[in-house]
DNA sequence: GCGAAGAATTCATCACGGTTGAACAACTAC
DNA sequence: GTAGTTGTTCAACCGTGATGAATTCTTCGC
């Protein structure tokens, strides 16, 4: 059936660009920025690969809009931000494994952070953002001599679980839980916030450490 | 000169594959894997396109080629784990920041690991690496209940540093020194490996937890 | 030396990728 | 009802990696 689209435009109002972006939201969470092709995708919304680039102007376009229905992480880096400092270090890692794990977020977000490190100006982009939205604004109420050191280490710290538990999927980190990770990293996170900054001379550090022996239980 | 280069065999021994190989180690390097298509880089070399895929069966398999002559990880993690464990935090930084730092090292790493994000069978390769080479033979030396924990947690605040200061080149961190960054991530990892665990409960663990107060000086 | 086997190299071609300009159909405004 | 705008397809372009056949050089057995 409807064997043969004749051309022109179509009878109705059929809001084709949104039947385009609802599907190609999907696939590219799905299969990735690659595995989807204009052709594949234009046949999958019964239509011509051309009227993708006319919507959207080109691939790139495409996969932004995508990204923009999808992605929305200032309001919950603000969030964050405004509650007790103290507490932050566990907070914010377990909201991070919370987005992350459900996958109507995740899968946006990891199909991003995979496009960012393939292409410069999106890694730009993600790097300018993260800059903003969390690193200055993390600095401004540690306060102190290296709080730009601190903020940035912290982040750092932040983004090697993503980049471990998420984009390469390493174990044991993939399939710990929520709690056993706030557990493990929330005191190194609270380290690198609150914690005493390595003294620079050359000695060991052996004992009368911050922190020393083997864990309770 | 070298008006048109006939078909055929070329006279004399030159080692064209070897020649192949270092155009193409130092464009994937400068360029990234998709910047470096198979006709330019022959085009480079002075040789058929053809040729290349005669030698490396295909493109990833030059690319792999070329990981394979410039990436050897394993003997220094291998160093890094017979030294004393005390201090291996700072040792373990130091020592990633200076071999991602040196261009030879580091842009082949660098290139390396974004292959790895867009290329799961290239993902899947890292990820056992680490498991076999690191982490388990981590979480051998650390001992006790959660051991595996501790070092996946470790390894994955390593690779936050490879991800945000590298990959992704966020500030402060991209621009610290090998001293700044042992400081500041130093005492964070050693709590990761030897400190507490936090307490399971719901508590906010505000005074007298195991790091506290602004840092000295 | 000679001739056959094999290795190295180019050429022509393929299928497929995104993108573009022209043709055409429907809807909107006067 | 006709003119203009918007939506849609078609055909083609050019660049990608890959492949098979044709060609030239080297090597080895005799």
């Amino acid at each position: 059936m409807n064997s043969s689209p004749r051309r022109g435009r179509r009878p109705g109002s059929p809001d084709v660009r949104a039947q385009i972006l609802a599907v190609a939201r999907d696939r590219f969470h799905r299969e990735g920025y690659d595995g989807v092709t204009m052709r594949s995708l234009a046949a999958d919304v019964g239509v011509d690969a051309a009227l993708i680039s006319y919507y959207f102007g080109s691939k790139r376009g495409l996969f932004a809009a995508v990204l923009d229905v999808s992605v929305h992480p200032a309001d919950v880096l603000a969030k964050l931000l405004e509650g007790d400092l103290e507490t932050l270090p566990q907070r914010a890692v377990r909201t991070l494994v919370m987005v992350w794990d459900q996958p109507e977020m995740g899968m946006p977000l990891l199909s991003a952070a995979r496009a960012a490190v393939a292409d410069p100006e999106l890694a730009a982009l993600i790097r300018r953002g993260l800059h903003r939205e969390l690193i200055d604004q993390l600095a401004d109420r540690i306060g102190g001599a290296d709080a730009r050191h601190r903020a940035g280490t912290f982040v750092g710290q932040i983004g090697g679980l993503v980049f471990t538990r998420y984009v390469l999927a390493v174990e044991p980190l993939a399939s710990m839980t929520a709690d056993e990770i706030v557990r493990t990293l929330g005191p190194a996170l609270r380290t690198t916030l609150f914690g005493p900054v390595a003294i620079p001379a050359r000695r060991p550090h052996v004992a009368g450490g911050s922190a020393r022996g083997p864990a309770p239980r």
